[in-house]
DNA sequence: AGTTGATTTATTGTATACAAAGTGCTACGA
DNA sequence: TCGTAGCACTTTGTATACAATAAATCAACT
């Protein structure tokens, strides 16, 4: 695994707290590279903004409540979109996709073996492979460029693990209405049940989250 | 201008044509520096897709029709959001700088007084100033980062170069339209205009370019 | 002639030394 | 005690040498 993906994984597991300041030289010592490739990685998740410049250096990334509120509201809009195109565009094996993700969703919920955090480990995994499914079935590469782009903040919330059972089982029905809506052919129907799954997230996330960040 | 700038520059004002390759050992001759700093303006620009991959090196992005409806489309949704953001959230100056543009894209097509080059160059500017006024006035720094990266490519298309007096009197009452329901506070009609807006600059570049890119 | 393998070449990847510049600290003066 | 100037230190910016590797060329064999 190179620079980038490492930090950024570490970032997005949340080692490197928001806030954390990050230099160069420490990190290359921490992963035991030169400087070099530790620029380049720093370059780039600036540009993703998981990142953000502070004085002689950068810190990880700080998210406050507007954030969360306009991040989630972007997601909405263009997810929702997504989700309208892949109504139009999909594939029968965009539909086989995301059936599989909703069936392995569903025998998680009905058979949990695992314990709380593996399981709300798979449960994220399976989330974010579903809805890299609808946007793939939009067969449209700058849209999804878009939404993997504004998708990556959201993870630093880890917003699963304050899910309940009730609300684990209320995502898994709004995945399968989006669904159903992409194989009937009914983008409106995709669009609103898209963007209601992602605005209970938002209300969610916002309930949750400590007042300030 | 540092390297990355410079080298941008050269990208949208067509120095470099799509489908250029571009290496290091060449920019960093060109631009009389190291290959350090060419190496980051690169990585920034592929982030940015002006640039795509090819095989050892990277060569200047091109789009074909499909990319264009894509990329237009995608402007439409997203500035017609910040359209309709800001027709809640702007604030007196910010109805100032959009009317300070429109007042003198006015002035412009109504004493042509330079150029047809020259003046197509000032239109440009001016075009991008009241999308960015508008924006702005959304005061949702998310949507502005999506918005300038999805509005850099049509950058490269020059689209403007192509308008005639007609037209660039139609785009001028567009903005006005936009401006008037952002000033009502009437969200809806601000987006629907802004879409409608982006959607004729979209059929005018498709009706114009070269069928194969 | 076409295909495969080895050799050469072009180009990027990495490490490291040094330059430049911003930050903070300390000491001095008001 | 507060402010400020100068200095030291931390950290990033740049250049350059060398390593690694992918691509292209060419030759040999079928």
């Amino acid at each position: 695994m190179e620079a980038y993906e490492r930090i950024k994984k570490s970032i997005i597991e949340g080692d490197y707290a928001p806030g954390t300041r990050l230099t160069e030289e420490n990190l290359a010592k921490e992963l035991q590279i030169s400087r070099t490739p530790i620029r380049e990685a720093i370059k780039r998740l600036e540009t993703e903004r998981l990142i953000s410049p502070l004085k002689r250096g950068v810190i990880v990334s700080e998210f406050n409540r507007e954030d969360i509120w306009q991040i989630y509201n972007l997601r909405a809009l263009l997810e929702g979109y997504a989700a309208a195109e892949a109504a139009v565009n999909r594939s029968a094996e965009d539909i086989e996709a995301m059936e599989r993700c909703n069936e392995q969703f569903k025998d998680l919920l009905e058979n949990p073996t695992y314990g709380r955090t593996e399981m709300l480990n798979e449960i994220t995994e399976l989330n974010n492979q579903f809805h890299s499914a609808v946007y793939n079935a939009s067969h449209n590469e700058h849209l999804r460029f878009h939404i993997t782009s504004v998708t990556v903040l959201p993870l630093v919330f880890r917003s699963f693990y304050w899910y309940n059972e009730y609300q684990l089982k209320k995502s898994l029905e709004l995945h399968q209405t989006i669904l159903c809506a992409i194989q009937a052919n009914e983008p409106d129907r995709a669009k609103t049940a898209m963007q209601e799954h992602i605005y209970q997230g938002r209300d969610h996330v916002l309930k949750n989250i400590n007042n300030e960040s």
